[in-house]
DNA sequence: CAGACGTACTACGACAGGCGAAGTACGACA
DNA sequence: TGTCGTACTTCGCCTGTCGTAGTACGTCTG
């Protein structure tokens, strides 16, 4: 549905506007975005948990282990968002905001 | 100013809508694109060329030569636009539209 | 008259992010 | 018993962008 090539490098910034409201773990956030996108961008699994993990390495993001009951005591990686993260997020958002104006020029 | 990941696989798109009026070459669109988003994006010479190559391997751009008189007679690869290149165009402006108003969602 | 600047490219190689394919592990459910 | 859903991990390929460098020619400037 949408080429991957244009959400390249936003990924991250999708994945942290989640963070931003409570830590989640790898199969919620890519339940949330094809929920929020209506279907619309699903994103892949190697995408998300390699942005995991180039984002906990720039310090955007913390993770942490939780036995949780709901999921059978299984085991799972949470992430929590760090200052950093929402800096970089807030930055990630003024650029989309100039980025999307430019692009739209040369849109019919 | 405006980060190349954004931009990705949109150049293709940005140089198709100003090879839509007439047939032109890479400093001019060059020039075009700094132009129009004022400063805001300045494509870099070798993106250029090589978006160049790659559309006219996938038909969307046929490339012809041409000595200019303006230039001092120096030849210049000028390249135009085919119907498929039209088409593409047309696919790629619906699929920013779309693009668009998801991450829309994910930005406060 | 030399050198810088603008035009108009081409070639090469590095890099990063996304992705396909495959595998692991476990619980629930039929 | 086997499939489905959850929850990942590993590996390696591909593509587009970009840095660096080089070529060539004409004009303009000190």
């Amino acid at each position: 549905m949408i080429s991957s090539d244009i959400i390249r490098g936003y990924n991250d910034t999708i994945i942290l506007f989640l963070l931003l409201e409570k830590p989640s773990y790898g199969y919620e956030i890519s339940r949330q975005i094809r929920q929020i996108s209506e279907e619309k961008y699903v994103i892949k699994e190697t995408t998300l948990y390699s942005a995991f993990t180039r984002m906990e390495k720039n310090g955007y993001i913390e993770s942490f282990y939780q036995d949780d009951i709901d999921s059978g005591g299984k085991r799972r990686t949470y992430y929590r968002i760090t200052e950093a993260g929402r800096a970089y997020y807030r930055e990630k958002c003024e650029e989309w905001n100039l980025t999307q104006d430019v692009i739209a020029r040369f849109i019919r």
